[in-house]
DNA sequence: GTCTATATCCCGATAGAC
DNA sequence: GTCTATCGGGATATAGAC
């Protein structure tokens, strides 16, 4: 019953999971720089107080949020490469389900890669982006005869690449029509490109795993 | 004489290229969308309502400092690839510039992709960034036997695997500690692996060619 | 757990004096 | 070309009633 009416009332109900789905609404229609708690109490009929109720204060709810992104994105990064037959197919479907979630889910993806959180201050969010590494990592292993360090160096590459290609295609430089499936499929031509050539990756310094970007430019 | 004082005040003088600086300054410190008219000037030492004398708006001020940017990203792309030898190595060169860039000059970057600008009012940002396809299409041309769909699929694949390593060096994911180098070094490490296994990149539909994002989703 | 009310702060933009 | 003054708006966060 919750969804009949458009300007339901949250009072008594689940608050704190309607602000969650609210923020994300609100950070696809304006960014998450442009997210206020006092927007998200006005949309949801609530005072702007009541918030408080249920977060410490804003930057917690959008923590909150990022974490849901980062299972959502961990999702769409392992189910691509569900039907996978060969590692190098493997590693293009998690590189084509990154950039399907960063175009098709963009304020998720915001919230994970394009706010100023104190990542400190948020451990569960570290935690909730470990299982990330792992879908990269995994097929380029195999691809390595399990070398570690050479696994290491396609798996940073290529993440960083599906990276750049669902950055390009949020910016619009794969077009309007047809923007998320050529940004996808180019994303996927890439890592195999990599794939062919990856005799040209170095290891990387001081065995270096795709790690969480733990401190930031502060800003 | 211009910087013998901190709070130079900039009464009578070239006020509008004092604002580009410092706003280069502010965006740098807390990120392009937290910049304010007003904070710069307060910082330098005039009324609010001064900066208006110069700049339509917020907006036109943000791109004049993105037009700026424009020329220095072109010149870093372009100076690093000065000395290459082979084609090969002249496009893994335009990549090491674009990704040296930034994280040299995070502020410039943001001005240039991380704003929500309307592109449309500001015709004179399409033309300041015209010459940035030209630094890695030109080379990709020569590996590509002058085959211009297949240098065009080359081009933007290391285009966009360069903005990649670009920001998740921003976003830390390549340490701290002599994060520039080596996020400068994989992009170009990279970029040799994508020519080396550029059979793997079918060409662009309908003779793509890098173009600037003419429509980015709206915000 | 939510409301009312409020304190405090910041912003963009304009009008009119000098 | 810059200043003073101001309008109108929005934000975070807290206090205390219910």
């Amino acid at each position: 019953m919750r969804r009949s009416g458009k300007k339901q009332r949250y009072h008594h109900g689940d608050l704190r999971a309607a602000l969650l789905d609210t923020a994300v609404e609100l950070i696809a229609e304006r960014g998450i720089d442009a997210f206020s708690l006092a927007e998200a109490s006005r949309r949801l009929g609530v005072a702007v107080s009541a918030p408080y109720r249920h977060f410490a204060d804003r930057e917690d709810l959008l923590a909150a949020v990022a974490v849901r992104a980062c299972d959502v994105l961990i999702a769409a990064v392992t189910a691509e490469g569900a039907g996978a037959t060969t590692p190098a197919e493997a590693l293009a479907a998690a590189a084509r389900g990154y950039v399907r979630f960063g175009v098709e889910h963009r304020a998720l993806f915001d919230a994970v890669f394009g706010s100023t959180l104190d990542r400190p201050r948020h451990p569960e969010l570290i935690h909730a982006s470990a299982p990330l590494k792992e879908a990269f990592l995994g097929p380029a292993l195999r691809l390595s005869d399990d070398d570690p360090d050479a696994a290491a160096a396609l798996a940073v590459a290529v993440a960083t690449t599906a990276h750049g290609h669902a950055l390009m295609a949020q910016l619009g430089a794969f077009g309007t029509r047809g923007a998320v499936e050529l940004a996808v499929a180019r994303a996927g031509f890439a890592t195999l490109a990599l794939v062919a050539g990856r005799t040209a990756l170095p290891p990387l310094p001081n065995g270096m795993h795709l790690d969480t970007p733990d401190a930031p430019r502060p800003r």
